[in-house]
DNA sequence: ATTCTATATCGTTATATTGCAATAAGACAA
DNA sequence: TTGTCTTATTGCAATATAACGATATAGAAT
């Protein structure tokens, strides 16, 4: 069907599944990554770092910014993305306890 | 087009993604969550937990296992899926400094 | 050998994603 | 207003994903 069952998952984990969904491209790590590390977030940068054309570029903007894990502000003729710390905490306390755990298997 | 230019990435931006891709599903949330918390790690007890058809866990078991964020041991008659530490290991470690970086954003 | 049990694979349908050219929309400049 | 620059949206084609019933496979038990 292509269409997934949200309903039977809790909040938790359809959240933790977007987040993680949002990074589960390449275009959209070297986006994270250069937002993460470059004084300059303007749009057209982030379109020129990219070997994709500025409609695909735009598109995973997008869900970035759906997913919440960036946010856009005009500034001036252009705009100016940026990561939310707020939903990057988020994300990191919600893989944490994962992390911890798979540090020792419970079994096998 | 459906098809990800991978070639056009670094390794690792490509190696997070996949890993990042593999967690983006709520039932693959919830197996991980399962496999974090419980002794019980037969695959059996797995599609008993998740509200999907067997063949769709199955389908999603594969997945996590292409990504090494899971493997498979036999274990009798059945198999038993645990974690795979030092894939999480890895995830992990590709993870935390944009974490660090996002808790002070660069601009914006 | 046969049956049972557990898991994987196949085939199919519906929907989602990726990528881009073309175009629209918006802000600013002249 | 007209043009220019920047970003978003639309429309399309190709591929991928999600879900499941049906079936295959493989080991255990009888």
């Amino acid at each position: 069907m292509g269409l997934t069952k949200t309903d039977n998952f809790t909040t938790e984990q359809n959240e933790l599944a977007s987040l993680a969904k949002a990074l589960g491209h390449p275009a959209r790590v070297a986006i994270i990554e250069y937002l993460s590390s470059q004084a300059d977030c303007v749009c057209g940068s982030i379109v020129d770092a990219l070997p994709l054309a500025q409609a695909t570029v735009s598109q995973h903007l997008k869900e970035l910014k759906n997913a919440g894990l960036i946010q856009g502000s005009i500034e001036g003729n252009s705009i100016c993305y940026c990561l939310n710390p707020e939903k990057w905490k988020k994300f990191k306390q919600m893989l944490e306890p994962i992390f911890t755990k798979s540090e020792a298997p419970v079994c096998c």
